[in-house]
DNA sequence: GGCATATTTAACATAACTGTAACATTGAAG
DNA sequence: CTTCAATGTTACAGTTATGTTAAATATGCC
């Protein structure tokens, strides 16, 4: 079963965590301080870590650095969870290696939804680490494109907004599905930025010769498919 | 249409929340206290709820635990209103199971912005297939028509009226049913406007061979049907 | 802080779709 | 067979969605 490990201290939000995490179908293991969850972090190899930033013995930052630099836990993903206010400090803990990062207080709907992401994320790169459709191969290991045997150059929105496409090629996906997605829910983004990022898709994907893969389904959105 | 339920005391921030909501395109009702509330809610069984924490009667939790508990309600999805500085209890309170807070005093965009994120992800279980009438083929998910085996190129509306006559074979609808349903209702169109959609539906699917399949049926309307 | 890059918005151009009107055709009742 | 109402057909102007570009804003990096 899926197991999501907590190094958390304070009591009340363990046991939301537990319950809602416990609700979602997964396994719950917790600790209460760094040391402690260290060491349980060996033993448990867990699928997911949500690391406290400000725990009593040490920081978030020691840990997450112990799990990096720990050969069985090294790819495991972690959501760092800050109080308000703190947001400014975790910036740089971005280096550290977390994944994702949560302001409490937080919605379980939102801390569900970014476990899931999180998992697919690390399940999906180890399941098929190189997407194709047509002439485009996406490696998702090395993050790179290719298209037509030659290398694409895409910005991070792009190649996530081409990442979300391949992942179910010539299914339509409206505008608001692929802000939900690729931007995350409850974000204030007018639809046609997408509009421009896929422009710029298009253009990074024709470069030889014409591929044009990206189909426009008038009000309704956007599929991985071949022109019509 | 989507129908929105608050349960909220304060008269001033109730008219905010009906102005807000009901341009947003959304019915709102509304009641101001607790046990009217849930009572209420039982004959509703509104989209969204819209609870505050602090009621009169009962506390919101309580609602919460209510709504979660009864058949119909249950997987209704909850936003909960708090005031500043009761943060702190509604950790606990989203045991309860409510999706999503705001803390008063917020921005209408933003609790527009958390509605519509909400019910998208309610509505997100995607329930693509392929209809399929005579040698007609629609696939929902990849928004494609085909007719004896070529595609069809369908402008939205004929696409909708299309798919909406499909889910239904054979049966006959009114010009206002395909209208409200279609083009919404309270929509100020011409009957006839479907007379012009149902030709260019017609053409579009006539490609290779006689593929008569909308009969009209005279001073009823039309359906998805073999010719006579 | 200053630079480079990425992202978002805004503005305009273009293409596609929509609705209406005007006229032609059909079908049923008398 | 005539007549009237319903429907079919077509063309066009209005509307909307999307494409495209550029400029403004944000982000990350020395």
């Amino acid at each position: 079963m899926t197991t999501i490990f907590s190094i958390e201290d304070e009591e009340a939000l363990v046991s939301l965590l537990e319950y809602n995490i416990q609700s979602a179908g997964y396994k719950f293991q917790h600790s209460p301080n760094g040391y402690d969850g260290m060491m349980k972090l060996q033993k448990s190899k867990p699928d997911l870590i949500l690391l406290d930033w400000m725990l009593p013995d040490i920081s978030g930052t020691e840990v997450c650095k112990f799990v990096r630099s720990h050969k069985d836990l090294k790819s495991t993903p972690i959501i760092m969870l800050t109080a308000k206010g703190e947001e400014q400090d975790l910036l740089s803990g971005f280096d550290m290696g977390c994944d994702d990062y949560l302001t409490k207080p937080f919605s379980p709907a939102e801390l569900i939804a970014r476990i899931k992401a999180l998992l697919r994320r690390s399940t999906d790169s180890s399941q098929d680490a190189v997407l194709s459709y047509g002439n485009i191969k996406m490696d998702t290991g090395t993050h790179r494109v290719y298209c037509c045997e030659e290398e694409a150059k895409l910005g991070p929105r792009e190649y996530r907004i081409l990442e979300f496409l391949m992942r179910h090629p010539g299914r339509v996906y409206s505008r608001q599905q692929i802000l939900d997605s690729v931007w995350g829910t409850n974000v204030y983004v007018t639809d046609r930025t997408i509009d421009v990022h896929i422009r710029r898709l298009r253009k990074a994907l024709s470069n030889t010769e014409e591929c044009k893969v990206i189909r426009t389904i008038r009000s309704s959105g956007y599929s991985l498919d071949s022109q019509t």
